[in-house]
DNA sequence: GTCACTCATGAAAGATATTTTCGGTTCGGC
DNA sequence: GCCGAACCGAAAATATCTTTCATGAGTGAC
């Protein structure tokens, strides 16, 4: 009931009781119905309301046109549109974190809230002249080389998976002593990317070091852009944190914004690449719908 | 400002993008029309409609159907609903495409604006009656497999994290020999979930197929609700499919669409067997913790 | 290349909903 | 009590929606 101002249900809860003065008994209780329970109305054919009003339809149809509707087919889709309007007015209201006995339902509403809020926290965060020169780095670089552990590793490999499709050479490395025997390998021109979202996990920063040491470019993708591994990166791309609760661990929302970020480094470099990586993209997708194709059906 | 949550034409826009390829062309025609513009079609009747796109009647109230609508007249209250909301929303709508070249900064904010579009389809799209099952299932499977390829392969991979950290029993595959090897394995009471976006991807199929004939409760997470993946899924849910462009392909939203999903599979989860799932999750970080202060520092 | 077959499609018949017509009813005035 | 005016709803008329069915285009098998 806080239609009070402008909206259109405000209009027509005002043209109702305007207009009632005028209107006969039977028309009123129409008008009536359709005021207090505009999407249930909505519902209803004429026949319908009729009966709920214990009125006959010449009387609906009577009471739409009075409200201003050619008919009542158009009183009905006015309806429809306030209906939702009430609906989405309703505030979200998802300032609560998950509890053990949510709904499955309001899990969903409340776990894509909390991912787009880190989406948004990110992306206002990213220093975008930092990205810009990773982007510069990599799209420049021999080859490139990803450290990452659990959760990031899983971002490492995207990443990876990414930099393959447009034809540049890059590794995932989760394994911290691989990681480190293969950043002894790099050079200047090479750039190095430690994922880490808190900035201290030490298999990941062992390999930056090297490379850092070795004079490759480094890049570090961190939640803490003060933490340790940031001392062995050329540049720092800082994600979000976000709360996290007992349900939601902040491995969630931190993946969430990892991902931006290397999506954001991706593109920038395909973009650069643009003429080599326009084909690659291409091929790479034919590939795959022949796969798919051949097994599919 | 508010659009960021369940953009009021997403909902639709987006089970027309992901019913679009079960389509035919005609029927296309009619989607795509009634989604770019909702209002405009609220005012047709089947008839102008069916001119409008230059089709029957039939058509259009076949579309509704496809929609999930009982009929036009439902498609079309429906749409008056959608009109209003977004006539009193007024959505900013970042519209372009990324282009070759746009500046970083605008990178940034696009990506993370489709990917909030994609997250907000996805939620309004995702039937909770399925996820219900689909938790149930994993909540008392005596041991789970999640076959994944390619960037779905990193999605299987962060589930099965998620999972083992609750101290259920998971596996993700992306060998498919060996998928189908351990499928065959699985019988009554034990779960496998396939994560494809084609929902054609017959590396992935396989194994499902195989645990679906030994007994074992089957699910599926795909963008295409009507593809063959689905014939041997005991619960399917869908993730969305966002329009791609040249430097945005569609694994990119797929991913964040799939990963919000999984999450939401894992929470429910939680929620379920929170007894031991709390002091397993408790327990984990504390192993992290440990290992991230003594190498950093 | 040809044949058989499936499936998409729209025309038209059929069903439903809406609008109009029209006659009965009520109510107030005389 | 009688008259007239407005109100009202039943049912006819119309518009709209839904279903059916025949046709033709496309597709795969031979």
């Amino acid at each position: 009931m806080k239609e009070i101002f402008g909206s259109p249900g405000g209009s027509l809860a005002a043209k109702v009781r305007t207009l009632a003065p005028s209107m006969t008994r039977s028309m009123q209780r129409v008008a009536e119905a359709v005021a207090n329970d505009p999407a249930g109305c909505a519902a209803l054919t004429v026949t319908g309301l009729a009966e709920l009003t214990g009125t006959s339809e010449a009387t609906v149809v009577r009471t739409a046109r009075l409200l201003g509707y050619p008919g009542y087919r158009d009183l009905r889709l006015a309806l429809a549109g306030l209906a939702a309007q009430q609906q989405s007015g309703r505030a979200p209201a998802i300032t609560t974190d998950i509890a053990v006995d949510d709904p499955i339902a309001d899990v969903v509403t409340k776990l894509a809230y909390e991912e787009q809020q880190t989406l948004a926290d990110t992306a206002a965060g990213l220093d975008t002249v930092q990205l810009g020169a990773a982007v510069t780095a990599l799209a420049g670089a021999r080859r490139t080389d990803v450290y990452g552990i659990g959760a990031s590793g899983l971002v490492a490999q995207d990443l990876t998976q990414k930099l393959l499709r447009i034809g540049l050479i890059a590794h995932a490395h989760s394994d911290p002593h691989l990681a480190v025997t293969n950043a002894v390998q790099l050079r200047s021109g090479d750039v190095a990317i430690a994922i880490t979202h808190s900035g201290s996990t030490g298999d990941v920063i062992e390999p930056l070091r090297v490379a850092f040491e070795h004079g490759a470019t480094t890049v570090a993708i961190t939640g803490r852009p003060d933490s340790s591994v940031t001392q062995y990166a050329d540049h720092v791309l800082t994600t979000s944190t976000s709360r996290e609760s007992e349900l939601r661990p902040a491995a969630m929302s931190s993946r969430t914004s990892q991902l931006l970020v290397v999506d954001c480094l991706f593109v920038g470099v395909a973009q650069r690449t643009y003429e080599s990586a326009a084909p690659a993209l291409a091929a790479s997708y034919e590939a795959l719908a022949h796969r798919h194709r051949s097994i599919s059906r």
